[in-house]
RNA sequence: CGGGGUGUAGCGCAGUCUGGUAGCGCACCUGCUUUGGGAGCAGGGUGUCGGAGGUUCAAAUCCUCUCACCCCGACCA
């Protein structure tokens, strides 16, 4: 491609509205443009990108066996009734309707319509297993859309949904699946880690999520030091305590202590530290109060809190609950004495000689032993786990805190989606019964961000090269200059000959500025060429995470040039093929 | 949904407090010079001051409503 004719509008400011880096090379590169919040353009070199991560999905999804096909992204509310999602989804969800009143939905995820396809097609065992995917826009209404392309409202994204006659067998697709992702991700040249993620109350058994890791990423992970353990902090496990982590002295006391309602008050009025109280929260359980009990210097984790509640619904009590269940003003619950039932972390198991509420305004409890004075239900991992903590799946690993960005979750769903829309098969004895199911979804313009995230500088971009808009940009320095036009354009014919892409730099621009555009587009490697170089014969070479450069004979110059980016594209695939397909 | 903030030229911003001819930088157009890390000089303004209503002789500026966008929060009793 000629920049003398692209459509690359670059910019030279950071836009107002763009605080990370992808957002804001994506948008100063020319790659995208916002319409509205959270909703994008995809520019040609935008475009470029994504239709590079799809190829490589693609081609890795052809490869397990399954089959791409395309569903509409208008969808009819009463497919999402018949799952119960169409309330259950929330504001998340798009509502449309037609003419005649209608109500449909712009599809942010598509269970229902492949579930519908698969139940109206599919009798017999024998048509399984089948996985379908497709590669397509889907459009959520985020609470907070932000930071471009990593969390847009509308998005494209690769979703499989896989159908099994048996758990067995939708077992033996999610680890293809798996691999599949190892390659696609290894293949996009991104740096990522598999963690375990939150099966949820769906009734799954198994989901795992692909993050890339980067400083910017929204979820918080752990990874074992030692093994290869990782989770998402909401879902990470903690090995249990050495001993219990509150140990003290004295007997049951009531003490004043007025008005602090939080911890960091209560400690520094008592002159305490935070980790002898036992900090004591409210939450409502599908609609009733139970009191959780972790360390007063940890924090909650709600999933684990779900789980041993068994709730399906859980959040934080309101202010005006809190009394009702306490009996004390908001800032002074604590278990003695309290009537609701109580969870309380592995962690506060024996402890004694601890701070806590008193449950009455302004007094708290010093000398508390739980096993003494309170009855707690259970006991059980509830904090989030943090950096340090101990692995629960090793001797002696501890846990190093990470962000990440999901571009990646497979999920083995079982009969989630199956059940209530009665897609159901006959066995071999002719008995009918509901399919097994997995879906695995990959965020097509969530990849291009990550990459991003993971692979700049302060002048711009330094794509991985199989994902690169370009392959090779060539720079041609004096285009008024004969002898360099003419041994660029020749160079150009050639390496577009054979096979490479080339963004050449043809346009009537000082040396600067195409340096400067060049940086900032990222395409990984860079020929340069000017009067100088042209009269010694040389070009020069750079890759674009280099800093130094490196010259080449301008005889021969194509055939180095092309051998270099076969090089560089076949690194990648090589480190895929590390990953072999189960 | 709660809190904070911003809407003025294609982009980044000043001007608003204290009402009085709409500005700066970049970009863009013309000409000349320049050409290895976003060139210099000269000339050119391309604008419903987010929108609607109001106050006033006069509104980007004051008042009311509204829309859009950004940031933080929506778990630490």
């Amino acid at each position: 491609m000629r920049c003398s004719r692209a459509f690359i509008p670059t910019l030279k400011e950071v836009p107002a509205d763009a605080q990370v880096a992808s957002h804001i090379y994506m948008v100063r590169g020319g790659f995208i443009r916002r319409l509205a919040a959270g909703v994008y353009s995809l520019l040609p070199l935008g475009w470029r990108v994504i239709r590079k991560i799809e190829q490589i999905v693609r081609e890795e999804m052809d490869a397990t066996g399954a089959q791409e096909l395309h569903m509409p992204s208008v969808l009819p509310a009463e497919l999402w009734r018949e799952t119960g999602r169409w309330d259950e989804y929330g504001p998340l969800l798009l509502r449309i309707e037609d003419r005649k009143g209608a109500a449909f939905c712009f599809g942010p995820t598509h269970e229902e319509v492949v579930v519908d396809i698969a139940r109206r097609e599919i009798r017999s065992y024998r048509d399984l297993p089948l996985n379908l995917y497709q590669i397509q826009g889907k459009f959520r209404d985020e609470l907070r859309p932000r930071a471009g392309l990593l969390r847009s409202r509308e998005f494209i994204m690769k979703d499989a949904y896989s159908f099994h006659a048996s758990a067995e067998d939708a077992s033996s697709e999610y680890a293809r699946m798996y691999a599949a992702y190892q390659r696609i991700f290894r293949r996009c040249g991104l740096e990522f880690r598999v963690v375990e993620a939150d099966p949820g109350a769906i009734g799954g058994n198994e989901s795992h999520e692909f993050q890339v890791l980067a400083e910017s990423g929204e979820d918080a992970l752990v990874a074992c030091q030692r093994c290869a353990y990782a989770a998402n902090v909401e879902q990470a496990e903690v090995g249990a305590p050495a001993e219990p982590g509150v140990r003290g002295d004295g007997d049951l006391e009531k003490v004043k202590t007025p008005g602090t309602k939080t911890i960091e008050a209560v400690a520094g009025f008592l002159n305490v530290a935070q980790e002898r109280l036992i900090k004591t929260m409210i939450y409502m359980a599908d609609g009733a109060p139970v009191a959780v009990l972790v360390r007063g210097d940890r924090a909650v984790n709600e999933v684990a809190v779900k789980k041993v509640t068994g709730a399906s619904e859980l959040e934080l009590a309101q202010q005006e609950q809190v009394e009702s269940a306490t009996g004390a003003p908001y800032g002074f619950a604590g278990p003695v004495g309290l009537a609701i039932p109580i969870y309380a972390d592995a962690e506060l198991e024996g402890a004694t000689g601890a701070v806590a509420g008193a449950n009455e305004a302004d007094a708290h409890y010093t000398g508390v032993s739980l096993g003494r004075d309170a009855s707690v239900r259970r006991y059980a991992t509830l904090r989030l786990a943090e950096s340090g903590d101990p692995c629960p799946r090793c001797e002696d690993g501890t846990f190093e805190l990470m962000r990440g960005i999901e571009v990646g979750h497979v999920f083995n769903l079982g009969t989630k989606y199956s059940k209530p829309m009665a897609a159901a098969i006959s066995d071999e004895a002719g008995q009918e019964h509901v399919m097994e199911m997995g879906c695995y979804g990959i965020g097509i313009t969530r990849v291009a961000s990550a990459a991003i995230e993971q692979n700049h500088d302060d002048d711009g971009i330094a794509w991985p090269m199989p994902i690169a808009p370009y392959e090779v940009t060539l720079l041609p320095l004096q285009m008024g200059d004969e002898s360099v036009r003419e041994a660029a354009e020749s160079l150009y014919r050639e390496l577009t000959d054979a096979g490479v892409e080339v963004l050449f730099d043809d346009r009537d621009e000082r040396p600067g500025a195409k340096f400067k555009d060049a940086d900032l587009i990222g395409v990984p490697l860079r020929v340069a060429l000017g009067k100088r170089s042209v009269k010694a014969g040389e070009i020069e070479i750079k890759w674009r995470w280099e800093r130094e450069a490196t010259t080449a004979p301008l005889a021969g110059a194509g055939e180095a040039v092309a051998a270099l980016v076969r090089a560089e594209r076949r690194r990648y695939v090589e480190r895929a093929a590390e990953v072999s397909r189960p």
